[in-house]
RNA sequence: GGCCCGUUGGAGAAACGGUUUAACUCACUUGCCUUUCACGCAAGCAUCCACGGGUUCGAAUCCCGUACGGGUCACCA
């Protein structure tokens, strides 16, 4: 019994944020790493936000990585509705019970109200609390009022008393004073919760044992016990994690334009290795390890090593982390990857099998594919000096010599197709010419590319280029040189 | 402004009062490998843990204060 369960609560506001699916992580694997349920929750009890699609991407990132819930909207569960907004008749029955129990009542003032009260206390220089005058009301009149059709919100009651102290697994014991707790709406006029309300009667009703979420809830958590209490209800156990920071100052979020989980995807970072990574963003691993699979990283994650500190996302080193992504497959897995990417690059009929494999070992984001491979449709203009290394020893006359010889080697190939003829041919070139590896092997690669920096060189670009390319980049190659005085 | 929380190198961080001359990873620098780039390998990169006091034989680690940063004070979550 006592099942371990925790839930991930988002609000279909459009994408998944970083910070978002890290806080999905952790929930999941605090449920995991005890066998426990990990459960998914629409809140949507703000209509005036709700984003058409909005769901769909949360279900799709969630599967994408494998963090996959064991109840929610879409696969059900027993505790359903897993829609906040299937819940409202809950939420107001339970209201109505709070009211009773003496942790809430019906508030009639309006926005204007309220905000008259603010500018008072504006004006005054004191700091703004909002003081209910609806307290005044006894329940019977309040209830007539309601009754009458006034308009209404239910809003929290919070009476003067010791102050609220609660202990965090990450934060440790936090203390807040009853007096600066405002009473929150629970109940708006809409008839919808607000988080405050629908996110405790949900938590209970759906058995949450573990309440993890982002460090912002932190001195709010007080009202929420408060609530748990009223009704006799146990207490979750709080983590609170800490934000995931753009920069020293700034959170990282859609707002800013920083990149959603999604703008990494379609840039060409792999969902696991961005999972991978922010699974280090506050919580830090017992071991050196850096690279998990979910699986190890459930054995692995423990609470208690997770930081207080807001940690700043790095996306350099992510852009490691996704390249020995990218290394560790095989070359079928990277090539299926990497397709979509070098199809929107290369028109011409060539092996990209053999671009792939070059490029597995030097890619660390995909979407870097298109620009390093350019040159493969076209030869791009380039300067004749980018013959000439000092370190490979390379001048006109050993550039011309090279070339030629290479000339050769492509007209006598009769089977373009095996690339083992042509290499091997081109790795006698050397010894033949009494010239070293580079001295032959870089003006080769020069007229194939015409770029200071390629995947491939020499060995593989003749043979990707095809026959007739790489004659013609050749004796391109050449005229510079003879042009040259 | 009140309250809550945080502060170890450019970034993520370890360290739980003594084995620390502060792990490890990314980034950076250098060297090796090598037909370029990349990969890989090796080395370097904080005389010091925001600052100031205190406790202690001993502090990055405990306490207090200051500074700085964040969060929160919505009919948003």
């Amino acid at each position: 019994m006592n099942n371990v369960r925790t839930r991930f609560a988002p609000s279909p506001t459009g994408y998944m944020h970083i910070g978002n699916l890290r806080t999905a992580l952790y929930e999941y694997l605090v449920a995991k790493g005890q066998g426990g349920d990990f459960i998914l929750r629409i809140e949507d009890t703000d209509q005036n936000r709700y984003v058409e699609g909005a769901v769909e991407i949360i279900y799709d990132t969630l599967k994408s990585v494998g963090l996959i819930h064991d109840e929610g909207p879409d696969v059900g569960g027993d505790f359903g509705p897993y829609t906040q907004s299937e819940r409202l008749g809950i939420y107001k029955e339970y209201a109505v019970k709070l009211i009773e129990a003496g942790g809430a009542h019906y508030c009639f003032c309006s926005e204007e109200d309220i905000a008259k009260q603010r500018e008072a206390a504006e004006a005054a220089g004191t700091p703004f609390k909002f003081r209910d005058p609806c307290h005044r009301y006894t329940p019977t009149e309040a209830q007539a009022k309601v009754d009458a059709g006034s308009s209404y919100v239910v809003r929290q009651t919070i009476k003067p008393g010791e102050p609220c102290v609660y202990h965090d697994e990450v934060y440790g014991e936090i203390t807040v004073e009853r007096e600066i707790l405002d009473e929150s709406i629970l109940l708006k006029s809409d008839g919808f919760a607000t988080y405050n309300f629908a996110n405790v009667i949900d938590d209970h009703l759906m058995a949450i044992t573990h309440v993890v979420r982002g460090n912002e809830y932190l001195s709010s958590t007080p009202k929420y016990n408060l609530i748990y209490d009223s009704f006799g209800w146990q207490r979750p156990t709080y983590v609170h994690l800490p934000p995931v920071m753009k920069d020293e100052q700034n959170k990282l979020s859609k707002r800013n334009g920083d990149a959603s989980f999604q703008d990494l995807v379609s840039k060409g970072y792999l969902g696991k290795a961005v999972l991978n990574y922010i699974a280090l963003l506050g919580w830090s691993p017992e071991t050196e390890q850096e690279i998990y699979t979910l699986e190890e990283l459930t054995k692995a994650f423990s609470v208690a090593r997770c930081s207080k500190s807001p940690a700043i996302f790095d996306i350099e080193k992510l852009k490691w982390m996704n390249g020995m992504y990218l290394r560790a497959l095989s070359l079928d897995e990277f090539h299926e990857l990497a397709l979509p990417w070098l199809n929107q690059a290369i028109h011409r009929v060539c092996d990209l099998k053999e671009v792939s494999k070059i490029l597995q070992q030097r890619v660390s984001v995909l979407g870097e594919i298109p620009e390093m491979v350019d040159f493969i449709d076209e030869l791009p203009e380039y300067d004749v000096e980018m013959y000439f290394h000092k370190k490979m020893k390379t001048d006109k006359e050993i550039c011309i010599r090279a070339l030629e010889a290479s000339l050769e080697v492509y007209h006598g190939i009769q089977h373009w197709e095996s690339v083992d003829e042509l290499q091997a041919s081109i790795q006698a070139l050397p010894e033949k010419l009494g010239l070293k590896n580079g001295q032959v092997y870089w003006p080769i690669r020069t007229a194939m590319t015409g770029k200071q920096f390629t995947p491939g060189g020499a060995l593989e670009m003749p043979y990707i280029l095809g026959k007739e390319e790489a004659i013609h980049r050749t004796k391109v190659g050449l005229h510079k040189l003879r042009e040259l005085k």
